[in-house]
DNA sequence: CATGCGACTGACTGAGCTGTCAATCAGATA
DNA sequence: TATCTGATTGACAGCTCAGTCAGTCGCATG
């Protein structure tokens, strides 16, 4: 969303570099999908300050002054993620029809969609999973957001159940689907010659209308 | 495996320490463990040569004179662990029935063994992964394994079909097994109150037999 | 005993990184 | 124009860490 020319001046189109003062929050929008682009390119590990600076067209201290310091940079990074996962899949749901059937699919489109599952924004997320054991701070900012999705989800599958005579366990169901996502996420990060988005998609759909054979049947394609 | 006392001296069995030389090859398996430890406390960012050492019994000079660099150390460290994986998914391949689906279930449980499936490897296998994308290293020595893994899986998934009568797409599916797999170690590492290695295994269950709806409805609980 | 060899140590170096700060700059306001 | 405020810079301090190296130690062998 963010990232083009933030003073929209009818003349100057063919100059839309930084102008060299912005604004606290487009500033800081700015640095923070600087450092989400850094973190996929050049990993944990190696992704400083001034690199972060550097790509968004800025001075180190600068960025400093807007974030106090590296770590708070990281974990207001992995907030904005984290939030704009969370808006994501809740305005899906929002928009989903009534039954769970629709809901799951919803969500499983949201995941996929094309705002989300980015190959920055995926290698981001892995690099923190990569980090998390070690921060519990990064551990339970994450948690409490997965919680949420997946106490959603567990009560979905519950009225998948009761609605459609499944029987299957909601915990244990949910916590599938959500793994399967997640599954093919690090695998679109991990592996060498990477597929489509579309296909981890239908590699997840396999596995849902295994789940309930009587639905999801027809399907289509990822948003 | 390793990190027992290398010289096994009937008399001074309460001093196990080290003893201050040992043998090229008891040394760098020890300081392997000593770096899958480091790696999954600390994370990849975190993990400092001196680290290492110290966790060792020994300095940090001398980890690097038997492995050159940390760079390498690393790489080796990788190395390990990714032969370890495959030598234990091999050997519980060779000792399976004839039956794909003996196969199939085989490759699970070595999957979710207690010599694979440990707090330390899994935690390491997700510093790596964080990495991976920044270090076409790291991403070539795993992909090559994670590809003759696969290929296993595709011809068992082909067998169910020949010999069971399933019409699954076999690439599909076996990708599937896979990130099911994948899915619920990302999910044991990064999960604030992470669940125990049996569910993670009956989690992987659930979709394996929604796959094979005529199949594995007695496969017990994990090896 | 002497000699050689490989394991091992720890002080040192140089590079790179985070965080600080005084000075500068741009724009709004009076 | 003068002034004020907040964004911005870049030099600098302090520290951590990877890698080097001269020298020590323990053991085997002649």
């Amino acid at each position: 969303m963010p990232m083009q020319d933030p003073c929209p001046d009818p003349d100057a189109d063919a100059a839309p570099a930084n102008p060299r003062t912005l604004d606290r929050d487009t500033r800081r929008l700015q640095v923070i999908e600087a450092t989400i682009d850094c973190l996929a390119e050049r990993g944990f590990s190696r992704t400083t300050v001034t690199d972060v600076a550097r790509r968004a067209g800025i001075s180190h201290g600068l960025v400093l002054f807007h974030f106090q310091s590296k770590e708070n940079l990281l974990a207001e990074t992995l907030d904005y993620l984290a939030a704009e996962y969370q808006a994501n899949w809740q305005e899906a749901l929002a928009l989903a029809g009534p039954g769970p059937e629709d809901q799951i699919l919803a969500l499983l489109r949201a995941d996929f969609s094309p705002a989300i599952c980015t190959p920055a924004r995926l290698a981001a997320w892995c690099a923190y999973w990569g980090e998390s054991q070690s921060r519990p701070l990064y551990q339970s900012r994450c948690g409490a957001n997965d919680a949420l999705y997946n106490r959603t989800l567990v009560e979905i599958c519950r009225q998948m159940n009761l609605a459609h005579g499944y029987d299957l366990n909601p915990e244990r169901t949910a916590r599938l689907i959500r793994i399967m996502t997640e599954g093919v996420w690090l695998d679109l990060v991990t592996l060498e010659g990477p597929y489509s988005v579309a296909e981890a998609f239908e590699t997840v759909m396999l596995g849902i209308r295994a789940l309930f054979p009587r639905h999801f049947m027809t399907a289509g394609k990822v948003a």
